[in-house]
DNA sequence: CGCGGGACTACACACGTGTGTAGTATCTTG
DNA sequence: CAAGATACTACACACGTGTGTAGTCCCGCG
């Protein structure tokens, strides 16, 4: 099964160049953004590997042009939803959007990958989570820490979508399979996993590693790039 | 700073296959097992190209030596600290160990890039995490997906080391810095990230997805590969 | 000493890659 | 209609890749 990036449009109604543009957004998720080739992208557009690098320059602008539009659409469908008032699930349910669950894959190579364009996305999304954690009254020892390793976390079950559907028995790339990957994350961040004793006492281990170092201890220096 | 795979050894005491071995280890974690090249690996290890293929006759046998080298060094790690008494915290602090830093990242590369030793070490580590919930008592909705979530979550933490790294501030492929991302994974979980009513509503929301599917709803089939 | 085998290197090959270029069709617009 | 731009293709180039091959060095052993 495949995913039109572009919503419900029929593949023959695009112009060749959204047309490129999504065979480049499901492929650079699927196999990764170098793994990818041209000939491969144009080969699911249905055109020519040059018509590629007329319309986009080059790979990198191309995958540029695939950051700038999965995060509109990401933008489109948050608004989507939010206006829809259905706020009350929005962080979770706005992920199983088929468009959306794509979009997720795609960033999740992106920060794999790494480039200016996903690091500055994934900033952003650090800041929405500490925006949020504050906003439900969790206050972590080390919020930044906290909010950081909270969005790999949660990206990582994105960038690894065969391991989980293989463990799992289900495809998390159809949306019956990611409501259940996205459900057991909602069961893991419902309950605590650690008693406070066990807890207690790998924060006073790791501390001292932490401690050792010069830099170890500052935590709230300013943000890079803010 | 990089790390020797092999430990306290000095590089000059090592055969030229263990250098290339551990110099393909630490190349492949950082870049990537396809980003990497043979030549690369050479250069690092001090040999020829030519001899990385003698010891090892292709890439892919190389990196099936990693692998096999990866869960032998983790073993030796895990064996070391519980033999040692130090079994309250095993589970966070043989991670801090700078080879065990280096053999997860390596692992989640792996993990990443997909591969039938890879596929066998990730249902290993599911399987693990589902005795350890067992014996700690905890009973998930879905136990496999929450098992296999887990693992991923965990190990994406470790697959992008330069986003977690920039946002906090400091290098998690040092021993403080990936002590401090350690005590962020603890915080979040010792505490629920979400009340109640918030996880209820999330799941009667999936549920209805998952409902919607003819294989979504059954959890407990046979284990692909026991 | 002789010599055989493994460690090791230098070099070449085939291939896939992103990119460049020239040329053709198709559409737009005055 | 004319003509210029735009969409699009076919083909070639330079380069890096994994791999193959021939040859040299060196150590152990009869």
């Amino acid at each position: 099964m495949t995913i039109d990036p572009g919503g419900d449009r029929a593949p023959e109604d695009l112009t060749a160049r959204a047309r490129i543009r999504d065979a480049a957004l499901r492929i650079f998720a699927d196999r990764g953004i170098d793994q990818a080739t041209i000939r491969e992208i144009a080969k699911a557009a249905g055109v020519s590997s040059g018509l590629v690098r007329h319309h986009f320059g080059s790979k990198e602008a191309l995958r540029d042009a695939c950051d700038a539009y999965a995060v509109e659409r990401m933008n489109q469908i948050r608004q989507q939803i939010f206006t829809e008032g259905r706020s009350r699930d929005q962080a979770f349910m706005g992920t199983v959007h088929p468009v959306a669950m794509l979009m997720q894959r795609y960033l999740a190579r992106s920060f794999l990958d790494g480039s200016e364009a996903a690091a500055a996305r994934f900033d952003d999304m650090v800041r929405l989570s500490e925006q949020w954690l504050t906003d439900h009254g969790i206050v972590p020892r080390d919020l930044r820490a906290y909010a950081a390793v909270f969005v790999v976390m949660q990206m990582g079950v994105f960038a690894m979508p065969e391991q989980v559907s293989r463990a799992m028995g289900a495809d998390v790339r159809t949306p019956e399979g990611n409501a259940r990957m996205l459900a057991a994350m909602v069961d893991i961040f419902a309950h605590p996993l650690l008693t406070p004793e066990e807890a207690a006492m790998s924060f006073e281990a790791l501390d001292r590693f932490i401690a050792r170092s010069p830099e170890g201890g500052a935590r709230n220096e300013a943000r890079p790039k803010e």
